[in-house]
DNA sequence: GTTCTAGAAC
DNA sequence: GTTCTAGAAC
């Protein structure tokens, strides 16, 4: 039986070794020689699977622990392999994990970056109650993957109401676990109304695996970009008002909120919600991705690229998406877009 | 991402 | 005076 190593990347102390199953709990202390007030006594509790290759991590403090870039979030858990980095908090104190046959001689860091059997990053319980089959757009349900829906929500403490768990950039990944909030899910991807809709309709595409960014994107996810293309498909066919308003499926290519998602928008833009420039550049100019562009751009390239000043489109004028006149104020704006709804 | 609000624009 | 925006705070 292998044994578990937790190497600190900046060789700040001795590797930590795990034992199997036995929960360890890390944190600010002598242990890790870690000072900084924001990392919590009790940061973390780790639990080493030395047989699958696999630690658990579970953030027990309110400051965000992460996993290379995703935030696990207070009383979340996630695993992480070797290859994978463990930040304690706020992206800082990097620990990588390890596991050998002998604590005694610990390798070069290279071993380090052993690739593991699956990119089995999340492991989270079962939904409890299945889709409503009436909002459900039939789908190939021809496999079913390990791609399970997370546990439960992330809910701050009531005494910090800032802790990162609770950030809103990662709004998401809560609002995606919760049942209420679903409209559609199968085994790889569920299906949200936005909370903020710009439009009559709009809807939010997530895969259940855990996609920081456009930018994380590689050839691997393919695949998934064309079923989540298919079920936003799918999300407009069903669609009441499907056969007079068109609709655009596509990404931001800077998205503020963490976790990859497909932005399903009927173009009417007839929404309180939509309020300022920002919104309305961000749906109307280059800075809306076209979900075919993204998929042709990753199996063209491999990755995902967003050209030099595509922040800048957000402060262009505001600019009828129709037409093309452009209008002074939002409230103008607004005012023209209803000669463009269908009567 | 939203909310709030100072001050610019009208 | 009111309307509206943009940036800070969350």
């Amino acid at each position: 039986m292998p044994v578990c190593l937790l190497v600190s990347e900046d060789d700040s102390h001795k590797p930590i070794q795990l034992h199997p199953q036995q929960p360890v709990t890390l944190g600010r202390g002598p242990q890790t020689k870690i000072k900084d007030k924001k990392c919590s006594r009790e940061q973390v509790e780790l639990r080493a699977d030395c047989s699958r290759g696999f630690i658990t991590v579970k953030q027990l403090g309110v400051n965000p622990t992460s996993v290379d870039d995703v935030v696990v979030g207070k009383d979340n858990q996630v695993t992480i392999k070797p290859g994978q980095r463990l930040y304690l908090v706020n992206q800082q104190y990097p620990y990588r994990v390890k596991f050998t046959e002998d604590t005694s001689t610990p390798r070069s860091a290279a071993d380090l970056t052993t690739p593991s059997k699956r990119p089995h990053q999340m492991i989270r319980e079962k939904i409890k109650s299945p889709a409503n089959p009436a909002s459900t757009p039939h789908t190939d349900h021809h496999r079913m993957s390990d791609h399970s829906p997370p546990p439960k929500k992330t809910l701050p403490s009531e005494s910090d109401k800032s802790g990162s768990a609770g950030h809103w950039s990662q709004g998401l990944k809560v609002s995606m676990q919760d049942p209420k909030m679903q409209v559609y899910k199968d085994d790889r991807v569920v299906v949200i109304k936005d909370k903020y809709p710009k439009a009559r309709y709009h809807w939010l595409v997530l895969p259940w695996d855990s996609i920081s960014s456009l930018k994380a994107l590689r050839s691997e996810h393919v695949e998934l970009l064309k079923h989540m293309q298919r079920v936003g498909d799918q999300m407009v066919q069903q669609c009441p008002d499907a056969h007079k308003l068109s609709f655009r499926l596509g990404y931001h290519a800077i998205p503020s909120m963490s976790h990859v998602h497909l932005h399903v928008i009927s173009q009417d833009f007839d929404s309180p919600c939509l309020k300022n420039k920002k919104h309305w550049n961000s749906f109307t100019t280059d800075y809306f991705v076209e979900s075919q562009d993204v998929i042709a751009m990753l199996e063209h390239d491999g990755k995902v690229t967003v050209k030099d000043g595509t922040s800048e489109l957000l402060k262009l004028p505001l600019r009828c998406c129709f037409c093309h006149k452009e209008q002074p104020t939002i409230p103008k704006l607004k005012e023209h877009l209803k000669t463009h709804l269908p009567s």
